[in-house]
DNA sequence: TACAAAGTACGATAATTGTCGTAGAAAAAC
DNA sequence: GTTTTTCTACGACAATTATCGTACTTTGTA
């Protein structure tokens, strides 16, 4: 069982920040943070310090300006937090999740085509 | 906004055992936890009496012997977790996560049908 | 060259989490 | 009626999280 690091909250937030515009420094990432909420930028630091420690964040420090960037892609570390997810909330019963998801969310019918065309290739390959 | 409070994972199980099993002593609790791990009797107690600080349980001291229950159903505390969970992981995009969990999770025929059908039922009332 | 700006490192702190141990009261068993 | 068991209350502790402030160092810049 190749260990997981499970990312806080804030940490997600930070993560966010990287998948979407690529390896950053400190102060671009604090800046995007401030867009949304007060945070002085020495907090933002210690915090990807603290993920870079974790094997959250990998970087580049050969510049004055250190560069940081996500250990693992979006879609992997996204897939390990709903199998936690799906685990300890919904007692693994992923599929009673998606039902509550779907039921509570707004979907386009476009999005809806999208699932239903996914299942269909699910029936087919089972 | 009403103020959700979100259990932590040690608090989610024991959630599932009251959910599952209706309101029970502390006792009981902790037989079920034992099952799966290792867990000292005040430490369940304890962890229950932080709970119902919370408000996340409910009580009934009448008798020597408490019997606790779950302060939300089942149902409205994983609605709420579902909707942090979406928010934190997925940037709010609930229709990605499905289709994330669609293809991780096994799901059997039955299931798939059951999704469909929800899935046209929603096409349909928009 | 000297001073301001920008960076990193790192210690400190308060809050939360998960676990126990001890103390003491109440009930049961002998 | 003692002794043992069962319960609750509550304090303590280590680990983790989220946030800052201070100290230094390196770059620019007036």
């Amino acid at each position: 069982m190749p260990e997981f690091v499970k990312p806080t909250d804030a940490e997600l937030e930070i993560l966010h920040i990287l998948w979407n515009y690529g390896a950053s420094s400190v102060r671009f990432v604090n800046e995007k943070l401030s867009e949304t909420k007060e945070i002085v930028y020495t907090s933002t630091l210690k915090t990807m310090q603290v993920m870079l420690e974790k094997g959250l964040l990998t970087r580049d420090d050969s510049a004055r300006q250190h560069i940081y960037a996500p250990a693992l892609p979006q879609v992997e570390t996204q897939k390990n937090l709903l199998d936690k997810f799906v685990e300890n909330a919904f007692k693994g019963s992923a599929m009673q999740m998606v039902m509550q998801a779907l039921g509570n969310h707004e979907a386009s019918g476009d999005e809806l085509a999208e699932i239903k065309a996914l299942i269909e290739k699910l029936e087919n390959n089972s």
